[in-house]
DNA sequence: AACGCAATCAACCGCCTCAAA
DNA sequence: ATTTGAGGCGGTTGATTGCGT
């Protein structure tokens, strides 16, 4: 089915062009050309029974997509290492992984992003920043892959005016909250800066915000002391799991989005826009 | 039509973590 | 405690495509 060709014992290497890792003069280096790619080479991923074979590389044919596609159909839950051998396909394992998951997958979505995903691809970055997979967990459909490159295609261009919006990503860390609690500003410890500005809810929201608070309280895992916000005019020390809901990251960030109405109002501002 | 440049995106690379041996 | 294999991730590359001249 595929081209085999016998590689050099001591480099691995199918092409007379190519050398091992340590190269040499007149050695072509970078990416493999097509025609290069027709022969089957070493592949740096695989494992040990791999590597007593000659694994293709390059572009994926229709015919191993659909022999890729009817193992996984078939096999599914499989383990990665046993693909290539269950598809009867020359791939290592990670390249059949990565085929299925940004690209196989039926659960992927096609087409490009529209403004809702954009704009919280914009918000996630901001929180997480470069975790795709977290970002992508959170965009049904979307893979890791396909949100990395939009974002260094699209929105890194806008880089400077995001930048100006957004000043870090959010991490935990105490912060004082000022008196006016019609909307809360919060600042960079130590620094004059506000990173964010949102709006303390009222009605039920306002209630599911001062449960999480009060049971935030008997945890002693929380380091931040605690006032009522809405009770007085006092200041309170906050942790921002305060405001995401306490607990490991990734469920501060469901807090952001599933809380939509508790915090549905984080508004990214710039200098301008501050009273 | 031909060329050059920029944008896009599929695929590769190297590294990390974790579990099992 | 150490080694090995597998899965997964983010960064990067380079072929392809599209667009302007």
């Amino acid at each position: 089915m595929f081209q085999t060709f016998i590689a050099s014992a001591n480099t691995g290497t199918a092409s007379p062009t190519r050398a091992g890792s340590s190269g040499g003069p007149g050695v072509r280096k970078g990416r493999w050309s097509k025609e290069e790619d027709t022969h089957i080479r070493r592949d740096q991923w695989r494992s040990k029974e791999e590597d007593t074979l000659l694994i293709r590389k390059g572009q994926w044919s229709e015919e191993e997509d659909t022999l890729l596609r009817k193992c996984i159909n078939q096999y599914s839950p499989v383990k990665w290492s046993q693909v290539p051998k269950l598809a009867g396909l020359n791939r290592c394992r990670k390249s059949c992984r990565l085929r299925w998951v940004n690209y196989l997958d039926p659960s992927i979505k096609r087409g490009s992003f529209n403004e809702d995903e954009e704009d919280l691809i914009i918000r996630l970055h901001k929180l997480l920043g470069n975790r795709w997979s977290l970002i992508a967990g959170r965009l049904p459909g979307r893979t890791a892959n396909d949100i990395k490159n939009y974002w260094n295609s699209h929105l890194s261009k806008r880089k400077v005016n995001v930048e100006q919006r957004i000043l870090e990503p959010i991490r935990p860390k105490p912060v004082t909250l000022p008196q006016n609690w019609s909307w809360l500003r919060m600042k960079k410890q130590g620094e004059a800066e506000p990173i964010m500005e949102t709006k303390v809810p009222d009605g039920e929201e306002h209630d599911q915000w001062l449960r999480m608070i009060n049971d935030s309280k008997h945890d002693p895992e929380n380091y931040y002391t605690l006032n009522d916000p809405m009770a007085s005019n006092q200041h309170a020390d906050f942790g921002f799991e305060c405001v995401y809901g306490v607990g490991e990251e990734e469920s501060n960030v469901d807090a952001i989005l599933q809380g939509d109405g508790l915090l549905s109002d984080i508004k990214l501002w710039n200098d301008s826009e501050v009273e």
